[in-house]
DNA sequence: AAGTCGGGGCG
DNA sequence: CGCCCAGACTT
């Protein structure tokens, strides 16, 4: 009679849940690989990385033994590169630490590059059965409704809060598929626009339905605006290669490759960009240039995270020593670098028009 | 406690 | 365009 909340959350997942190659398994390297993926990820978006990740790398070991360009490669246009970092510095040390198997406690998982407590108690859960309450997006916004609190899920105390919540309603004998079922009714059920709460099975308890609360809920502290930034990139041929390099600093994309950049603060005209000390560093007394075509003016091409960029061609007859840091990569070979979906459109596009770089005037400074 | 890190899909 | 997504880490 008196169902509990993991009753029938457990009864629905049995009846709605999709069938997921990580939930095929109970293998804790293929768990904790898709966790990584998934994190802040849609499994829509997740699941050929997935695949293709599985495929390529097997187990720990395989994964240990790439070189990190590969793996960096292989995550290409999946976003936050550091979990790919982290990956691959985890099983590396699973291989030193753990001999290449994969640790079975809750503290050595959570050890791991890359791990936090919600992974941490998802592979724990998941693989081995341990009474973790594995708590993410979903699960916030379902608890959040549930008990209709206005407590915000981003900051210590809410975070805290919702963690002894969700450790409580855990059932221990099944733990693993609690946290499974409470995270997909989140995804399909109580999802965050709209839900359907007329079908819900908890509508009868949920008190943010009771309260009218439901599109409030969960509660985010508001978040800074960000800053704009402007990339103007520089496609420099020169005698059938580019030029490339890799971001090494610590900022987006760290370690993916890129051509030359002049970042900027401010949208750049050409002409103005000349006069930046960057171009003058890189091209003071070098004559013998042609100037190719430039994308739209910095056009704001990447999401929310607001970078304005722009991609200018320029052949040059030769190398200066100014630019001599820089790689040079056969145009045939470019597909073999990690680059951002920014530089992989750009790429796409370029090569669509077919090595167009269509020379226009003779530039002389 | 607040910032940083991608990219895609949705209304 | 704003919001959100199987978050973790740095400052």
């Amino acid at each position: 009679m008196t169902d509990g909340f993991a009753d029938i959350l457990i009864r629905w997942y049995a009846d709605n849940h999709r069938r997921l190659p990580w939930r095929e398994t109970s293998d804790p390297y293929l768990i904790w690989l898709s966790e990584v993926i998934l994190q802040q990820t849609r499994v829509a978006q997740g699941l050929d990385y997935f695949r293709r990740f599985v495929a390529r790398f097997p187990d720990v070991r395989s994964l240990a033994e790439a070189p990190q360009d590969e793996v960096l490669k292989l995550w290409q246009g999946l976003g936050y590169y550091s979990r790919a970092r982290s990956l691959h510095t985890a099983a590396k040390d699973i291989m030193a630490r753990f001999g290449g198997r994969f640790p079975e406690d809750y503290e050595a998982v959570r050890s791991l590059c890359g791990v936090g407590d919600y992974t941490a108690a998802a592979i724990c859960s998941f693989a081995y059965e341990l009474p973790y309450a594995a708590v993410d997006g979903n699960v916030y916004r379902v608890l959040s409704r549930v008990y209709d609190v206005d407590l915000p899920v981003d900051d210590a105390a809410g975070k805290r809060y919702f963690a002894e919540l969700a450790q409580s309603l855990l059932d221990p004998v099944r733990p693993g598929l609690q946290n499974q079922a409470t995270m997909e009714f989140g995804a399909l059920q109580c999802v965050p626009q709209r839900p359907d709460c007329g079908a819900c099975p908890l509508a009868d308890r949920c008190l943010a339905q009771a309260h009218g609360t439901v599109g409030r809920r969960p509660v985010k502290r508001g978040k800074a605006a960000v800053r704009p930034r402007y990339f103007n990139y520089l496609c420099i041929r020169c005698d059938g290669t580019l030029l490339l390099r890799q971001r090494t600093e610590k900022d987006i994309w760290r370690n993916l490759y890129e051509f030359p950049l002049i970042e900027t603060d401010a949208e750049t005209e050409f002409d103005a960009l000349q006069r930046t000390s960057a171009w003058k560093a890189w091209f003071g007394g070098e004559r013998r240039m042609r100037i190719g075509e430039r994308t739209a003016m910095p056009r704001h091409v990447l999401s929310h995270r607001i970078i304005y960029a722009c991609f200018q061609e320029i052949e040059l007859e030769r190398i200066p020593d100014s630019l001599s840091g820089f790689l040079r990569v056969p145009e045939a070979e470019l597909d073999r670098y990690a680059v951002s979906r920014l530089t992989e459109r750009y790429l796409e596009r370029r090569r669509a028009a077919g090595v167009n770089v269509k020379v226009g005037k003779l530039f002389d400074s």
